[in-house]
DNA sequence: ATGAAAGCGCTAACAT
DNA sequence: ATGTTAGCGCTTTCAT
């Protein structure tokens, strides 16, 4: 220990008093140049916003927020962040929050219910705005807290189902109903289903009622099916697509839905490698249109999932409910995906004539 | 307007003294039980509970807060979200923090200095117990806001340079060295770099004045180089591949080096469908280890950055200099990154003997 | 255009 | 084991 220890002040956070003294004014009146409110001389303004500068002083917005009972916080409560899908829909929620005061904070649930309700918890009490939360299934807890909070809520992702207050995303029952006409009518029969371990990806779970519900509806059904968790999903794509095409090598697949399109891209991969010609001989489609597709030689059929828009168009429901006094009422928002049939789904009709 | 209207009391949150008069005790005591702290006989704790529980009470932190000003909130600031190494980043943070009180909140800056000055400046001010903050190069005021909070500062992803206080990285100079040396020693000669227009990117940068350095001292130099910015990175690893190559067409490139491993992907993926022999004809390697490389026929070579080893380590040090109260003395960990030879950067020594 | 007083909803510190 | 008092650092409201 030096001599001089104890002789150097302990850093303590400046605060508006500490301006307010350097600058010869009063609290308030700093308060006010800081926020821009209200008269202020000039001359006052510009002492004052020196001053701030030069000491460093930082407001302190826990009790900005405490005295005017005012948090410029959005709560996005999302299940993944490495999934790639999450990621442009916070790239849209923060494209259009970006214009305001308001700023996103992101908590991440891993698909599990549990872990939402606390993520949930732990966000409301910091008194947000507004809360974005995928997806419409939730513990009675979280409902309970949720419609109790007062504030608006937005649901995305998905709109089977009963939002609390307001909602936007796409109908994924319809994705999947829609994706396997397209199947249909392109002449394929022996179909084959590959998708994540996951109970709780509900939207997952509606894509394939949607489809297999479509299929039943032509007499078809799902001839056989193949599931993986954790991993490298490319990877994964590959080690799928083997296995089931093997296993139905004596009555082959002429087609193999992906629950999402990085395995399916590594099934259309390990389909370019071993000379099996797609779509000719087998027919892939995944789900999500995400970006890395162009870079293949063939680009996998898919339904963009509109993940940039959802998220544009939940930060501007928030904005709205915000921002006018009026009693602006919940809305649900149902976008509608596009389906790329790209270079995998292309089969004409056969032996159907 | 209905008649009624009036009637319904505004929504107000719910207070300590809500749940204290419901339960018949004390704030404090409420406060109390709601914290775990201090000693309550189980009964009080139980009626406590149950009261809190039926009203749907959520604590007030940003009261709390101001209260014990104490913030359980570590700012993480890092330049996009997109990129794929930044979500491994937070997977290790949060692996760590989830054993404490401590919550991460994260900034994006999009790889501009003013866009991180004024995210820090908003973090700054909700007074967090830490940061984690990437890179070393800052603005001025950022580095003058960092060395005036008080608080500790992990700077990550890089150690070349003078950290604030602490740091955890690796040293992508040497990284670069690194896989220039080994790219000679397999024999080598005429090397192409394709990389990113970001001037910003500070690692980027430093990994390729590594890499050009070591090819220097070997009486090399780079052939000819390509850059791009924006689309899909896949997408662009493969035109720009073909550019480059064709370019070169009368005195060919034998090795082509990626400033990352997605558009490394994209150049390995054009090179296997235009039958160009990896690696004895043309030798490639990225950087970062991304997992998707696993589903690639071929491996790319890449060195693993220690993306979670690099966020769980930041965590840690930020926990060790909050807990302790030990004057911890800040710190640089300079991890080291593994080379993955993989497949595509390995022909023998050819005319060296 | 500026200031003074009160209090936001909690918790620290000190009773009892 | 429980209660009381005094703030935390701002903003609101009301004076001047």
């Amino acid at each position: 220990m030096s001599e001089f220890s104890g002789t150097i002040p302990p850093r303590r956070p400046l605060t508006l008093r500490d301006v307010s003294e350097a600058a010869n004014v009063s609290e308030m009146t700093v308060s006010r140049v800081l926020r821009n409110r209200g008269d202020v001389s000039e001359g006052t303004r510009n002492r004052v916003l020196k001053v701030a500068r030069e000491l460093g002083y930082v407001p302190n917005k826990i009790a900005g927020a405490l005295a005017s009972s005012r948090v410029n916080l959005i709560a996005v409560i999302i299940p993944s962040m490495s999934n790639m899908v999450f990621p442009e829909v916070m790239t849209g929620i923060s494209d259009v929050l970006d214009h305001t005061e308001l700023q996103p904070v992101v908590g991440v649930t891993n698909y599990k219910p549990e872990r939402e309700e606390a993520v949930l918890y732990q966000m409301l009490s910091w008194r947000p705005s507004g809360v974005i939360i995928a997806g419409l299934e939730h513990t009675e807890a979280s409902k309970a807290m949720l419609a109790a909070s007062g504030i608006p809520i937005v649901e995305i992702m998905d709109t089977d189902g009963d939002p609390i207050d307001s909602a936007v995303g796409i109908s994924h029952r319809k994705a999947g109903k829609r994706i396997a006409q397209e199947i249909i009518t392109a002449g394929y029969k022996r179909i084959g289903f590959l998708g994540s371990k996951m109970p709780l990806d509900h939207r997952a779970r509606k894509r394939f009622e949607g489809f297999t519900e479509a299929l039943a509806k032509a007499g078809l059904e799902i001839a056989d099916s193949e599931f993986y968790s954790g991993g490298s999903a490319l990877q994964k794509g590959r080690e799928m697509t083997e296995a089931i095409l093997n296993r139905n090598a004596h009555n082959p697949l002429d087609f193999l839905y992906y629950s999402n399109d990085m395995i399916g891209a590594g099934g259309l991969l390990y389909c370019q490698e071993k000379g099996i010609k797609v779509p000719h001989e087998l027919g892939l489609a995944g789900f999500n249109g995400i970006e890395f597709l162009d870079g293949l030689s063939q680009r996998l059929a898919t339904m963009d999932a509109c993940r940039n828009e959802i998220g544009r168009k939940a930060a501007e429901l928030i904005l709205e409910r915000i921002d006018e006094n009026k009693p602006s009422e919940s809305k649900t928002i149902t976008l509608d995906p596009t389906l790329q049939i790209g270079d995998t789904l292309k089969r004409k009709k056969l032996g159907q004539t």
